[in-house]
DNA sequence: TATTGTTATACTCTATAACTATA
DNA sequence: TATAGTTATAGAGTATAACAATA
């Protein structure tokens, strides 16, 4: 299957690596849009918790740190700091007092808002450089991937 | 080009943002990867520098840096404890003094070696499941990625 | 002057465990 | 007993700037 060389380590080049390839291509990814978000103030994990409890609505903090890619104790931290600035708030929920459900507010919308377009030109720029069918094949496989592995 | 909806922040789905699609993704591929390591007790970054280290032959630092995807002065620190430990030696260029040349030692090709099954049985399970076609596309895109970014 | 790598520093995230309160 | 989230803590990475040595 795998062929064995002299080199004692058998392993794949680390461009076929996937962890690695994954991380490779965020980095890459993520460097034009670092430089949106060194303007904003903003850091890479509240810009992910800001994403994701505007799309999902009022949700538990345990969806939001799974689908931030978050622990929960540092999303506590981060929570703590993000509705003292007003861009969330969080409240217990009604049926189950343990949970305390988050939503976005105003003013959380508006800075997604005030960064939307720089984000989608962003995006744009990099889909037209590496051609729209490969980025939505790339998408699909990643989406694949998180099915597959549930 | 782009439709704008009543919600006022217009973005993609979050499983369509390619960063965030690539970071959970890696997350997942990443937890039977993560036991595994757990166990030799090294650490993920020191994993990743390891495999560039033992691909790429004697280099200097800002390669395997890049590489492995570490700042330069993360990796300073980690290789201070890596050549400590003998899994990698350091010694100064020969017609370039500022620089300094990695190489890794038979104790890292051997760390590397004990753990090379494992991690190949974790690759091989992932690549049943998701489809030996879907895996190459995606690294083939990955890939293809980075050399339109650069 | 520019580059390679180190050091220093402040901040943040990770990972784990122990804890509180609800269920 | 189990679960949701918090707190505490140790370790590590990030990001930046200032620095030393060399080119």
């Amino acid at each position: 299957m795998r062929e064995t060389n002299v080199a004692p380590a058998a392993f794949r080049d680390t461009d076929r690596s996937l962890p690695i390839a994954l991380l490779r291509a965020r980095e890459t990814v993520m460097q034009p849009i670092r430089e949106m978000l060194a303007k904003t103030g903003i850091s890479e994990q509240k810009w992910r918790v800001l994403r994701v409890a505007e799309e999902a609505g009022p949700v538990e903090q345990s969806v939001i740190a799974a689908r931030a890619c978050l622990l929960l104790p540092s999303l506590t931290r981060i929570l703590r700091s993000m509705t003292a600035e007003g861009l969330l708030e969080k409240h217990a929920d009604a049926f189950d007092k343990r949970k305390s459900i988050v939503t976005i507010t105003p003013k959380g919308r508006a800075l997604l808002s005030e960064h939307a377009d720089e984000a989608n030109a962003i995006y744009q720029q990099m889909r037209d450089r590496f051609g729209a069918d490969e980025m939505d094949q790339l998408l699909d496989l990643l989406e694949r991937l998180q099915k597959t592995s549930t």
